[in-house]
DNA sequence: TTTTTTTATTATAATTAGTAAAAATTAGGG
DNA sequence: CCCTAATTTTTACTAATTATAATAAAAAAA
């Protein structure tokens, strides 16, 4: 593997690329172009290249990209297909949405388990995906090797919840809870807070409107 | 205005510290340093000043910052407290979340509508948010003068109803449909992709492993 | 064969983060 | 009451990262 460090950014922004690639791919498309997948992801065709050039050479000079075969090499690369096992804490509003969100199935993410400290819930399904008690996350994740937990409680339990999920053994967290959770290296944590997104729009507004 | 250009990453750092800050300021603690503010919002102090000072100077030398003072300033910078007119097209799962979600309404965004093309919904209320019909998106932006519109329908409606809220001079647009949306330059727009964060988290997990 | 298209690679520029030095404030000791 | 030491911000500078542009190479078309 090479060992020049990748932004964060190109990460993401090959996320796109795949997902615009999936949907090309449907419609039958089967050669592209740099320039046409910057224009259908809303970005240019030099960084396009260059995202893809960190992991290597996937083009032909001249042609472009097979769309099927590039698709499946960024796949590749972000460890879809993987079969991630994956469950989520918190069978709330926010947690039934993401039980039901299409692009994570769609991507091969499939949550098989979810749970709440609410024991009226427990042992229903949430969108035909179980419901389990929050005691008995530890076994849980240790038997199935779950790889991925998605935390969707409300903030006062989340650093609970992150630190059962760690000494249980868990690889990556994705955390919905707006707060700073405290987590060893080598488990991965993502934060999704969607204030802070409201509150970018809300100063790019104000920006936007004071120029 | 200083005529330097915010990176927006700082932006959203500034959002986290402010929260943090509300957070602090509820447990009554008066003053604080850059140094702690990086511990409780996982950063650096020298990170933490400098997104301040593009701002401006709102410390004292030897002391620090006063909590409540410093999160005024930030709320002010972020455009928070403006009482920003919130609309969201989409009464799904996702929907149903956004409009129950505790940390929009405590930072000044409150929806106070629902626009859905399901007729069974039109009429009754999401969360004590009306649903209303989506022909009626138009008139309503206009006549309430509606600053944002979140975003969460399925991918294939996202830009006729970008389109829809541009023409009636929304001023900015949060996605959730993981679509490019192409919007002209003086609306702000802001894509919420769940999965691409879940992807970018596997990305880390199978890098991390093979280290 | 020559021109056009398009990627890969290298080089340059711009942006962002981090470091170190200077300045201001507080507090303690003489 | 003044001086010194400790703390912490501000500011200027340096380093690292990321993006853009330019160039070279390969393939296809004319």
């Amino acid at each position: 593997m090479k060992n020049v460090k990748i932004p964060e950014v190109a990460v993401s922004r090959l996320s796109v690329y795949s997902r615009f690639l999936t949907q090309i791919e449907k419609s039958g498309v089967v050669r592209i172009s740099s320039g046409e997948i910057a224009a259908g992801t809303g970005g240019t065709p030099a960084q396009v290249r260059k995202d893809l050039a960190y992991f290597g050479e996937f083009g032909t000079r001249g042609v472009g990209y097979n769309v099927a075969e590039l698709n499946k090499e960024i796949c590749n690369i972000l460890g879809i297909g993987k079969k991630w096992r994956v469950i989520l804490v918190g069978a709330g509003n926010l947690g039934s949405a993401l039980t039901q969100y299409a692009g994570f199935k769609s991507r091969g993410f499939d949550i098989e388990a979810v749970f709440d400290n609410d024991l009226n819930k427990v042992g229903l399904r949430l969108n035909d995906t179980p419901v389990m008690a929050i005691n008995r996350i530890y076994d849980y994740v240790v038997e199935n090797k779950i790889d991925i937990a998605i935390i969707a409680v409300p903030d006062k339990h989340a650093q609970d919840i992150a630190d059962l999920l760690v000494t249980s053994g868990i690889k990556g967290i994705l955390n919905f809870a707006p707060v700073t959770l405290n987590i060893p290296e080598d488990v991965q944590v993502r934060n999704v807070d969607l204030a802070v997104n409201l509150e970018i729009l809300s100063f790019n507004i104000v920006v936007n409107n004071k120029e």
